[in-house]
RNA sequence: GGCCCCUUCGUCUAGCGGUCUAGGACACCGGCCUUUCACGCCGGUAACACGGGUUCGAGUCCCGUAGGGGUCACCA
């Protein structure tokens, strides 16, 4: 059997889509699944500029995701070159052979002049069909035309009776009827040439075995299955994918419509949880790249690609009624077309946020670390690259943290473990509320004696001398705990209390006791 | 509009004629735990679009209807 040969071809607008995340695994997926080959192409017929640089982000997403591609930009193959835009003489030839086979023609129309034809049509409310006017087949009548000042394209010569049959892997047996399909222009007056004919071309060239693509497609597949047999190329399997939905429709996702999409309460958050750590990144927002439809976004925030791919597999695929969690080998061992659905699955950016908990759940101290230590450097909370004081503060904060943080931003919450006394940034709100009256400043002036004295000063030891203060007081823990929260991380929500003081110390502790007393104390005095 | 496709809890889905008084996950609601937040634990609400067939029997097969969607470029 010939090796199972897969391939994704995105074009270089420098995104990359979730939805196209979906395609690209599915299709990497069942190249490693049946031990074949994952190849990337890149569509650029159409594009004269910045190739390079609008493939990098592209490519980079690949690589975060540990989508690995056995040939294509960067790494070559046997088959280069992968760039449509490099194969122009593969094409050219094709062409040739079309228009000797009878499989196309040279067209002399003008674009207005089909653009009559097609309103005409529908005013008459019949279906277009070129009338082939402007068709040359014979040199005398190219000839004639061309000394009209004419110039001419080339068209598929569809078929006007029978029907295309194919067998699509996801949707089974498909049936269009040749009338149905135009004659398509396949290359332009210039000689460069359109992505149908390209595509064929390519996935022949490179022994492509199985076109697994966005059901989008699906109604092209008549003309390119015409192409290749024109061409005398064998047909390649398909299976069309259902297109990923909009949050809460049945609407294909577009990367067009954030402000639509912001309207969602769920992509609202899982956007703003990602604005907020850019804003404390000190970045600036590019609406282009920066929303929960692009791949970048998950990167920028610090989430886990393994949750990202987890998440997408099981948009329109399942393995059975309960396996939920699929680890890379486990994706490729149980991954198969037969189980992908027929219907479109809306982006639930939700339970996409619950596989990210999951997975970094799962994680090490030390993969944890990882994971948030870009950001520390980046915003300046650690040395580039940092001490092991700070990895080891750092990785003291991840064990308190626990599951609080959820994305490698998140450390971004925790300034107070990172800045200096003086620049601590106090929520005057929970200032107020646990500090604001003299009865709970007098308490915490007096707990910090306690504080003061205690040897060791771990979070066991803290723990115990706060409850046998408050005991002896006959108060609650609440009386004094939310006072010394607030006055040593200026936050009234944290971490584990005794923990913090503990990862924070004696000194910093009473530090800042003392600061948050001398605040609310000067805020007390009228100006 | 033509052609094509889709339709099980709010969402992702299991279900390939009887085992379905429809299962799981996320979300949601209630309770427990609790120093805040988060987690965790226990419990709960919630779906076969509709109408006809076929069949002893239909979520599962067929046909309609409705709804939703995709696609109709000298874009990819």
């Amino acid at each position: 059997m010939a090796p199972v040969r897969t391939r994704f071809a995105p074009s270089p607008t420098g995104h990359l889509h979730i939805g196209g995340v979906r395609t690209a695994l599915f299709n990497w997926l069942y190249a490693r699944h049946h031990g074949g080959q994952f190849i990337l192409r890149i569509d650029d017929t159409d594009q004269q500029r910045h190739v390079e640089e609008a493939l990098k982000p592209i490519l980079e997403g690949f690589r975060w995701l540990g989508l690995d591609w056995d040939e294509g930009p960067e790494v070559g193959g046997p088959y280069a070159p992968y760039f449509q835009s490099q194969r122009t003489q593969r094409y050219q030839a094709a062409v040739e052979r079309l228009l000797e086979r009878g499989y196309a023609y040279r067209d002399f129309s003008r674009p207005e002049e089909i653009q009559a034809e097609r309103e005409a049509a529908e005013k008459a409310g019949v279906p277009f069909r070129y009338s082939r006017r402007w068709m040359a087949e014979t040199e005398a009548q190219a000839e004639r035309f061309a000394s009209e000042g004419r110039t001419a394209v080339v068209r598929l010569k569809m078929p006007s009776e029978g029907v295309c049959r194919f067998e699509d892997l996801v949707r089974g047996p498909m049936e269009f009827a040749w009338a149905q399909e135009q004659d398509h222009v396949i290359q332009r007056a210039d000689g460069s040439c359109l992505y149908h004919l390209a595509n064929v071309v390519d996935d022949y060239d490179f022994q492509i075995s199985h076109v697994i693509r966005a059901v989008e497609h699906l109604s092209n597949t008549p003309r390119q299955i015409f192409i290749a047999q024109g061409l005398d190329l064998p047909i390649p399997r398909y299976a069309h994918l259902p297109y990923v939905a909009e949050p809460g429709s049945q609407s294909k996702l577009s990367k067009r419509k954030l402000k639509k999409y912001l309207k969602h309460p769920d992509f609202r958050k899982l956007y703003e949880h990602g604005a907020h750590i850019l804003e404390r990144l000190g970045r600036t927002i590019d609406e282009e790249t920066f929303q929960p439809v692009l791949v970048e976004f998950y990167r920028a925030v610090g989430y886990l690609p393994e949750a990202i791919l987890n998440y997408v597999l099981l948009l329109g695929w399942s393995l059975d009624d309960k396996t939920e969690f699929f680890t890379r080998q486990a994706m490729i061992e149980s991954f198969s077309l037969e189980r992908v659905n027929k219907s479109p699955a809306s982006f639930d950016p939700v339970k996409l946020w619950s596989f990210q908990q999951h997975y970094m759940n799962e994680l090490t101290l030390e993969e944890k670390w990882e994971i948030v230590r870009p950001f520390l450097e980046e915003v300046g909370w650690v040395d580039t690259p940092p001490t092991l004081e700070q990895r080891q503060r750092t990785e003291a904060v991840l064990r308190a943290a626990g599951d609080r943080i959820k994305t490698g931003g998140d450390i971004l919450d925790f300034p107070e473990f990172y800045v200096a006394d003086a620049e601590l940034a106090y929520d005057e709100k929970a200032l107020k509320k646990r500090l604001g009256d003299p009865e709970s400043q007098q308490r915490l002036a007096e707990f910090a004696e306690v504080l003061a004295q205690l040897e060791p000063f771990d979070a066991p030891h803290i723990e115990t001398a706060m409850k046998e203060w408050v005991q002896e007081r006959g108060i609650g823990l609440g009386k004094i705990i939310h006072a010394v929260r607030v006055a040593v991380t200026g936050r009234g929500v944290g971490l584990g209390m005794f923990e913090a003081l503990e990862i924070l110390g004696k000194a910093t502790t009473l530090a800042r006791i003392e600061q948050a007393l001398a605040k609310v104390g000067a805020a007390q005095r009228p100006a």
